[in-house]
DNA sequence: GTCTATAGAATGATAGAC
DNA sequence: GTCTATCATTCTATAGAC
């Protein structure tokens, strides 16, 4: 740890001393709380107390770590901010950002879990699991990787509480959306709907994830212990399905699984300013219902 | 290295020594090859050369360095095999293998490459390229290691050849059977049966990793290389699709796109034993050619 | 052509200071 | 609750003996 200046020693006891003393600081050692600097600041022969310190922290605009760090940065004059000092300040900035996101999507619950478990899904969605790393995560989140673990006790439970809590989510808005359709066939095509929006629109990264995965086919474990997830919501389009005024010899089996297979694989060549995911999911069904050669 | 054990230096030298002692070092020290031997013995006192070696391994059956170790290791009273031996052994034993069945498929071509090249697909199909290691593909091969690299530059390389060979043979398979087709809805479901066929059966290798890396979402980079082959292949289905008897304003973009996603889908739910590639196929075509609700 | 041995980097996870 | 420091493992890839 870096000590006061040797000059510091001889400086005179004048009324602007002890600024002149929090300013400087402020700048050599940012992260130093209160108590810290005023104790520094007495050894160095200045009288002022904690709340002193604050008061002329707070009169520059200077009263968090994060604000010193900030002016330290966007000065220019000084040097550029050690690893660690830059990384307090990216941590400071990200979780107030990261927050504020929570608070707008309605979501702010528990803050830095929840940070932890967007930035995990954000990434597992782009890269997939073997390719993201807690460090990964963890920079994401503005954390260091050790920390991560005093939330999630691995990097597999991390991926599973991610995907439990999109199953939620998506099977609430799916279930939500089947119940407001008029008869079966737009009820499945409502259903439909949703069920791409998850995956291919800017919901949140956890449903986003969610909706991916279910194409996810290697990693035998992981798969496993989706599954019970996945089956869930077959099931519940299989009742869907299952309300069709079909024949009774129609194969309602192939019906479901050509249904899914073709809206899981929609993320593949969604693009964003094309079809939307409701023209996606109603051209789908008619195709089924009635047959493209008909149309 | 071991070393033979001490009493050899002094062996009475009858004639029967010779034998004794190369059946000792084919026990002793199965790896070493006939000079080898035959040093050892001389340094001990035996008089024999190394063809004299050889042929007394031709009369106990034990001429190869994998019939030696079989022999020890099916002999049951000595120690195990070390580690290396076992290796060794499994090598010897897993190129035989695979070099007939190479020969019975009909692709003997350049034998050890072919080896690495199918190893490779079967893990990478089952694991994913990240959860397969360059160990494993060693392993699975009767390899270690670095020997790969003998034949391929870089794991990503072995990756790419690999799908290069599959996307080769699995367009050759469906081209040739749309060409078999009666009408353009023939053709169509002949070219889906071929490519689920790719996929699910028990097809070589690279042709089933090649089916289901057409489903890769992670791994942008690879992903990004494999682009060329999917877009050749589904510019084909498109082909296909062009030449179906359809309404002008029918939208063959989401036909191929929902027969594409459904296809490419069956090889998550697919078990052997029920419905065939051929049937789920022209369920599939048929379901969209005609929809299912007035079948 | 295969192996031995290892470099060099990255990873998941933990212990303990603060 | 976060960080520092590090362990133990695993990975791709290479150099050089044989």
């Amino acid at each position: 740890m870096k000590s006061v200046s040797p000059h510091t020693a001889d400086s005179h006891l004048s009324p602007q001393e002890s600024t002149k003393g929090v300013l400087r600081l402020a700048r050599e050692q940012p992260q130093l709380g209160q108590a810290a600097v005023a104790k520094q600041l007495q050894q160095a022969g200045i009288k002022i107390s904690a709340s002193g310190v604050r008061y002329i922290w707070k009169k520059y605009s200077l009263e968090t770590t994060a604000k010193r760090l900030q002016a330290l940065n966007s000065d220019g004059t000084g040097q550029p901010l050690s690893k660690n000092q830059q990384h307090l300040l990216d941590r400071k900035l990200l979780t107030q950002t990261l927050q504020k996101e929570g608070m707008a999507a309605g979501e702010g619950e528990n803050g830095r879990r929840a940070i932890i478990l967007n930035s995990a899904a954000k990434l597992f969605a782009k890269n997939g699991f073997d390719r993201t790393s807690m460090r990964d995560i963890a920079r994401h989140a503005g954390l260091l990787p050790g920390s991560v673990y005093h939330y999630f006790a691995s990097k597999a439970e991390l991926f599973l509480v991610t995907h439990q809590e999109g199953f939620n989510a998506t099977m609430k808005r799916v279930r939500a959306a089947a119940l407001e359709g008029t008869d079966p066939w737009d009820s499945l095509t409502r259903a439909l709907t949703v069920h791409i929006d998850c995956m291919v629109s800017d919901t949140t990264p956890t449903q986003r994830l969610t909706g991916q995965s279910l194409a996810m086919q290697d990693h035998p474990g992981l798969r496993e212990q989706l599954k019970p997830y996945r089956t869930a919501y077959e099931d519940f389009i299989r009742q869907l399905i299952d309300k069709l005024p079909l024949h009774k010899d129609s194969d309602r089996t192939l019906l479901r699984l050509t249904l899914l297979g073709a809206g899981n694989w929609v993320f593949v060549w969604y693009r964003e300013g094309k079809k939307t995911p409701r023209e996606i999911a109603s051209g789908m069904v008619n195709m089924l219902r009635n047959g493209v050669a008909t149309q």
